[in-house]
DNA sequence: CAGATTTAGTTTCATTTGTAACCAATGGCA
DNA sequence: TGCCATTGGTTACAAATGAAACTAAATCTG
């Protein structure tokens, strides 16, 4: 016969290695510094700035509400690397003549020479992260993140 | 005839909601922060604590230097998250007698405590998250995240 | 249109985190 | 054995982050 076994408590079961969250945070970690890494100090750049560089290169005109939106960030960290870019001249502010509160946002050419020369590297580390996988695979990794993305939400 | 097309840049290919390093953050985010939230001001411990905890409370007996490789924290991390749970008496710290450095770490029963406690809360977590996929899907993902820390690695 | 409320964005301050320097113990090794 | 390099861990300092308070403009409401 069977032996009898106990089942295991939730202490027993919790084995880090094997937890989703802790698993996406190691490899979430791993991935942003290695990419960092190759502009950060090359460019001056930090990951928010970055992330404001990248959706401004490809909607110019945003408001820094709408950086926030567009790019999950809170709008503390969009002000100050909004903040940081304009005075390094990659960022330029306009004034909105309908709400004197708010500011139009895009790219000064420095700054989309900034997204130009990114670009490509931060690409080319997707992609080589994403050798690991096959086309199929990587199909099954956007619909997962996706359905992750989603059920995290609501969290 | 088709109509002839340039070859896209790579800052016009570069849209930060499919990039993958960008995706992999968020999603790490929302849920680190989804679950730190049910435990981190109610047991009051943070995540670099908890891990410590869940890591001890599988394996009794160990170093900082082992927990730091067990968890991928950083020896700072580790040595502060260490001396807060000492602090809190949910970590007790004996001697090395081979190695006067080392100090051999396990959880008190307060620790234990805390680890009973919270494994349920987190593994729940995990599993309301795991609900967006069907058993399929989450041998996929297992796998794909195996795939990408092991590529991640070597970024 | 006056006052209250909301919204966009910034500043301030406390906490967290990361890096580098540091200290003490150990392990070569000549 | 005596020196040097390495290792385990902590400390100190700077930078990043987050929460809350704040400013100023816009909007709502009576």
């Amino acid at each position: 016969m069977a032996s009898a076994k106990r089942k295991p408590t939730p202490a027993e079961l919790l084995v880090l290695e094997d937890f989703l969250p802790y698993r996406l945070s190691i490899l979430s970690n791993r991935v942003s510094r290695a990419i960092a890494a190759r502009y950060a100090k090359a460019f001056d750049l930090t990951i928010p700035e970055w992330r404001v560089v990248a959706v401004l290169g490809r909607r110019a005109g945003l408001t820094a509400k709408e950086i926030a939106e567009a790019t999950e960030m809170d709008k503390v960290a969009v002000s100050r690397a909004v903040a940081r870019l304009v005075e390094a001249k990659r960022v330029a502010a306009r004034a909105d003549r309908d709400d004197a509160r708010r500011q139009i946002l895009s790219l000064t050419s420095q700054g989309e020479s900034v997204h130009a020369r990114i670009a490509p590297i931060a690409l080319a580390s997707e992609q080589r992260l994403l050798t690991a996988l096959d086309a199929r695979e990587r199909e099954q990794l956007d619909l997962l993140i996706d359905k992750l993305l989603d059920a995290a939400k609501t969290l």
